[in-house]
DNA sequence: CTGAAAGCGCTTACAG
DNA sequence: CTGAAAGCGCTTACAG
């Protein structure tokens, strides 16, 4: 292997003048800069990044950890954050929970060992929060909250159950049926501990859950939970139908990595609820209903109303009404908070984001705005 | 940070011998294995992975190279790919060439700077395979011949073609369209230079191709071409429907990195063969198919046949009929191809797979059966 | 079995 | 502006 060494001396200069050469750092003479491009190019002479990363104490990438890419939702995330990260200069290193042996604890450690410079967590987590605040690297979560001291970015999942409830109030229907995720993620309210798996309308949610959770779930004396802020969407939706009349039952899809349980979940919709005139899923979840409806020969939306939620491609694909997600805007803020902390990083001694005294007791949260996308008529 | 040199200090030991601890390596008393493992513990000692990959100079890192991510037979691949990896202690670093700035000749460049071990090449390609197989560091193809001395994994598309035509056969069809990817990818046959854009059936496709493409498009005294395995199953097809007497039309949906391109082609077909009785394509054609035909009240399969290529799990959702790729073997095979060069590599000196002077003319493929799946009728 | 030493390829103060 | 030297943290022959 041909090594700056080489070149040096082939060249008859110094190893830094190659090295000034080779980064653009600093001043050489032309002549300088013209021996050493030479004897670069005679070598075929190529910088060894593994040196470079070690020297900087930098490996350059970061993990996006996610349940799985096969999911549509995570692999249009990913390739937003990927976007994102290599317009920083920065490289995106999978870090699936459901695709390989490894687990969050074996990205942690990734993390600790430098192979990586950050973590965007998107997956579930069973850690609590002190867990992920004592790591002291730079650590993003992705819609979860991981602990007060580490910044979390959101889609305004309030604002996407609103949306949902004013086209399905609007257009009418008398029974909503809801395929999403594990009930047990909702918060546990305090005068109902006991929820039942497939909801009945009637019990109003309670939007301002957050407080309660906290008190409950959360890590006295800090405002860090794991508490999902996706379920704000199921659980605004759900008061705003109880407020309008409208009958809503919810039906359990499993864990989001598991792509053929919303297909089921959707399955069993069709099932247990022949009366139904409107279902809310996710994009696969919608997408399956699209399809299901035709078999059975249901035009759309005239007898099933069906919405989705998230706006991928999936979506597109079925044609229905979404709340979209802005993936781009998401990738911008997590990437944004990423290079903020590991800018800060530097500074510090090695405990970057460890419990330290400065500031911030609240979580630094970013909420992203969501969009309703009405099913093209005209395609 | 602390490192080694501290631990060997606070324990009391030499350098030497916390390695030997850290790493398992070699055998070491007991009381010092205790000893220094106290003092790891003590100051929360995290080997440097960026040291350990200078000095063995691996990144233990493999670029997997594909157009987007987000496209759900890349999303497929690349988890399988990922779960392949992490069995055998490696990662996956994300390469879009559509959802990042860099190019091909950025992650090659990556590759040679040693960023990452090893390139799974999913994309397409406009290099010619003097260009891949100069490079000399592990480089192996996922369904494209990059050149005689890079291995290459392929699906057998021939085999989907012939699943695809029985199929056809057996229901009866009269009309097929076909929409897919665009056809100048397709080899130039030499008696007829000029080929229609939306082919018309009659001119029977000739399935071997391959000579006469090294011919026109091979570099002489190699059997390495750019070609695409791929357009094999349409070619096939075309030829057996040919026999069959089944009129085929055939519609470019544009680049595979395009989402969007599979469905306007879709729309196209309704549109312009409003009698076409089967629609062959992609997953993410046939799932529009599905859910243009409900818009439209026609009902499946009666009116209208459906037959995806790929299956990934939006076959699953649309319900469909499809040929499916076998992703793990697939899988299996490239990161078993990339692991052996690897290990090649570590024995030559700097030239891994150069023009080397070794047996091996002919390009090392790997052929991967494909299967059939029937639409299930029982969901 | 353990320890002292050299070296991986690069960058960066620090003298000239 | 250029050169000699030290050092990043780890591993690995090589003596004891």
């Amino acid at each position: 292997m041909v090594g700056m060494r080489d070149v040096a001396k082939r060249a008859g200069v110094s190893l830094s003048s190659v090295s000034l050469v080779v980064n653009g750092t600093g001043y050489v003479s032309d002549e300088m800069r013209e021996r050493v491009e030479r004897a670069m190019a005679e070598l075929d002479y190529v910088p060894n990044q593994l040196a470079r990363n070690f020297h900087r104490n930098r490996a350059g990438i970061i993990g996006v950890i996610v349940p799985t890419i096969r999911h549509p939702f995570f692999a249009t995330l990913t390739a937003a954050i990927e976007r994102e990260l290599s317009a920083r200069g920065l490289r995106a290193m999978l870090c699936s929970t459901a695709d390989a042996a490894e687990g969050e604890a074996d990205y942690v450690d990734m993390l600790e060992r430098r192979t990586v410079d950050g973590l965007i967590v998107g997956s579930h987590t069973a850690h609590n929060p002190d867990y992920w605040s004592s790591i002291g690297r730079p650590i993003v979560a992705f819609d979860r909250v991981l602990g007060a001291t580490i910044p979390a970015v959101c889609s305004d999942h309030e604002a996407g159950g609103r949306l949902v409830a004013r086209q399905l109030v609007e257009s009418g229907c008398r029974h909503v049926v809801m395929v999403g995720g594990p009930r047990e993620q909702f918060p546990v309210k305090q005068n109902d501990s006991s929820v039942d798996h497939v909801k009945q309308s009637g019990a109003a949610a309670d939007e301002s859950f957050d407080d309660k959770t906290r008190e409950t779930a959360g890590i006295p004396g800090t405002t860090g939970t794991t508490t999902f802020p996706t379920v704000r969407y199921y659980m605004t939706l759900e008061r705003l139908l109880d407020e309008a009349g409208i009958r809503h039952d919810y039906i359990e899809a499993g864990e989001v990595s598991s792509l053929e349980g919303y297909q089921e979940g959707v399955m069993r919709a069709f099932r247990e609820f022949p009366d139904m005139d409107a279902l809310v899923s996710s994009d696969i979840g919608a997408a399956t209903a699209v399809c299901e409806a035709r078999r059975r020969g249901e035009s759309v939306p005239e007898l099933l109303e069906i919405v989705a939620y998230d706006g991928t491609y999936v979506a597109d694909v079925a044609g229905v009404s979404c709340v979209r997600q802005d993936f781009d805007a998401i990738a911008k803020a997590l990437v944004g908070e990423m290079v903020a902390l590991m800018d800060g990083a530097d500074g510090d001694g090695d405990e970057g984001a460890g419990d330290g005294g400065a500031a911030a007791t609240a979580p630094l949260q970013t909420i992203i705005p969501v969009m309703w996308r009405p099913a093209s008529t005209t395609r």
